[in-house]
DNA sequence: AAACATTGCGCAATTG
DNA sequence: ACAATTGCGCAATGTT
């Protein structure tokens, strides 16, 4: 099943009021450009942006009010459509349905990203100790070397002493 | 807990784009900052968004109580509306002001912890190739102390045998 | 082509 | 009051 009501956490999903954006947005997906911002210009239309659009909003949560959508006139009726036809999509069951989804599928994703992250950092610290673990070994080793190094000469030394005094 | 709730069957509400933010926006008035904020504080105008899909509409809520603002499109002047508001803040200019403060911060916020997490995994690919430089160095370093030690062992022999040989 | 996964974004609630 | 965070849903994209 879908949803419904969650243990604790879990808001109340589906038929929420919450959408902000909704129609026409476009909020994104373009080719953003690096730095994130601008670019629409493919598709000629402009957002509109601007729109401004305040509130609208809201949630219901609680306290919002929001307003009406509609009391103006203006060129609403340019806009899409929709009676409010399900047919296709938008506004009712199968489209509900799969924002549904959608929001699933989206916390889901971001849970896993979130434990990724969270490994990674993981990750990262123990290889830090590691690293330092590896270094002291280092550090032994290389003072056996010396220190093996020098019997050694002290032994060639020897050697010599004894090469000179015997012959 | 959140709440929500409106009637269960609501839907939507307003359906409007949102976008401001000025990121793509623009359409053609007005300034920009590189901020990308700007815009609307000039004016202070209000929703009307253009969107609104119809709808909805029907639903209605009663609730909703406010919405002010004129929904007029005009330059309205400037400011908010007046007419009753909840006092604080809720739908116009003030608000809209907040809002676009918030969407800049969270833009902020978020590629900063993009590029957080990017470091992040960057240094643990950089702490693995370490990793690896140290171990091999250590390989080294332990055959050479083996090496030093045959050598000495070696010549521990020798002069045993001269030892030997010379007494 | 339908389902699921990602990702940028705005909103709102929290936190400092 | 205000910036920074964080959880969440939306919608465009991407992947299967």
């Amino acid at each position: 099943m879908s949803i419904s009501d969650s243990p604790a956490s879990s808001i109340c999903i589906a038929q929420m009021p919450q959408m902000d954006t909704g129609l026409y947005s476009q909020p994104m997906a373009f080719p953003k450009t690096p730095d994130g911002r601008s670019m629409e210009q493919m598709m000629g239309f402009v957002p509109y942006s601007s729109c401004l659009t305040p509130s609208s909003t809201e949630r219901a949560q609680q306290n919002q009010q929001d307003f009406s959508q509609f009391l103006l006139p203006p060129p609403a009726s340019t806009l899409r459509p929709m009676g409010q036809k399900r047919g296709p999509s938008k506004d009712s069951v199968e489209y509900r349905l799969r924002r549904e989804r959608n929001n699933i599928a989206v916390r889901k994703s971001r849970d896993k990203a979130r434990r990724r992250i969270q490994l990674t950092q993981q990750r990262a610290l123990q290889l830090q100790d590691e690293n330092h673990s590896l270094q002291l070994h280092i550090q032994r080793l290389s003072h056996e070397v010396d220190a093996l190094r020098h019997y050694l000469s002290q032994c060639h030394l020897q050697a010599k002493e004894q090469d000179t005094t015997g012959d």
